[in-house]
DNA sequence: AGAAAATGTGAGCGATAGCTCGCATACTAG
DNA sequence: CTAGTATGCGAGCTATCGCTCACATTTTCT
């Protein structure tokens, strides 16, 4: 390891062939991530993998810490849009209808590349690669500006520690299931429960 | 890196001098590891924090996954023992008081030294390095526990899904609280929401 | 006291890390 | 076709890694 990891980008693509180039290397960056972890995974392991020579992986990524930060932003710009999609619909629907809709969201976005998303759990949050932790700030300001809009028929007075409760809740049920239980999506016992949860701790 | 690292035991300090060492050898493993990530950590950096020369280090660790897995084990023998000594005290106390103090342990484990604690949250997951996942799973079998004893005067049936319910909202709620809203700590509101939420869930 | 055991030291080995740079090849524009 | 630009290559640099080993020092035991 020389001085200090760049984290500035570089050249970027302007032709299709190394815009595909680019493509193949986020792609070997997740392979590589998924198999060797983040501390194992090296530079030169990614360009192998991605069939390119580390020259060119350093053309586009000026460090490691850059891959995985593009990595990342693939990954969360998929699951950002499941939500930003669903917040259109939510506005004016009944409490039950958005809670249920709101899980099933998380879930689905778990359940995008669950090995994945474990893998960038475990990545150190330094520099570039905090995007983990912005997506549940998103998905926890989201939850409450819905539920500000129907404070008058809720229970709860702060609504900040409510969204807070909620937002985590949802979060690490859909975690839970989706890596340590798949069974118990099968039926919509676990889904049903933690709806019941949520709302009967939101209505008045 | 040479070919594999090593996780078995070496030789153990019989000495009171080597047992002194080991505890700075620790200690100082703690320190580097808050201060560098797991990843930037490296065997010379804890020995020369600890004072002492790499030699002495393997002769009691035989790799860095070692070193940390006997920091975990110290810091999460602290947080086990504030839990088994409280599931004594729990036996046939009222759910309300109940939920309370486990809650307020859970909190308090949190704060013993939130800044380890969250380095050791993002050490990966391999080989010896799995004890972080073993106290939340013994956390979610005792609340499971404990609610089989009074499963009559319960709403929910699968006590199970219930019990990893409630043993995730607490872990996520003392760890967001005290990691990122300590001032929600100062009045009691914060922990007052939190078991209202796991009573309304809980109550017939 | 002295011998044996326990403990401590740190130069340095081989491996690998992140990363650069000079050069070859492919594409684009005139 | 040709000149210029974009892209791709990979040997190899330096720094650091995890770790060993021959040796020095301290403690324990008799």
């Amino acid at each position: 390891m020389p001085p200090r990891p760049r984290t500035t980008a570089r050249k970027r693509p302007s032709q299709k062939r190394s815009q595909e180039t680019v493509v193949a290397i986020v792609d070997a960056t997740a392979r590589v991530l998924k198999r060797d972890g983040y501390d194992h995974m090296s530079t030169n392991k990614v360009a192998l993998a991605a069939g390119v020579s580390i020259g060119s992986l350093y053309q586009y990524f000026p460090s490691k810490e850059a891959l995985v930060a593009a990595l990342m932003e693939r990954h969360f710009d998929e699951i950002r849009a499941l939500f930003e999609e669903e917040a259109q619909r939510l506005a004016g629907v009944p409490l039950e209808v958005a809670v249920r809709a709101i899980i099933k969201r998380t879930i689905e976005a778990h359940q995008i590349d669950p090995i994945l998303h474990q893998a960038l759990e475990q990545v150190p949050r330094i520099g570039l690669l905090q995007k983990f932790d912005d997506v549940q700030e998103r998905g926890r300001t989201l939850v409450h500006q819905y539920l500000l809009v129907s404070h008058e028929s809720l229970r709860p007075k702060d609504l900040e520690i409510a969204a807070d409760l909620i937002a985590s809740l949802i979060e690490m049920v859909s975690h839970g299931a989706v890596l340590r239980h798949p069974n118990r999506l099968k039926d919509g016992v676990l889904v049903d429960e933690t709806v019941d949860l949520i709302l009967r701790y939101l209505k008045k």
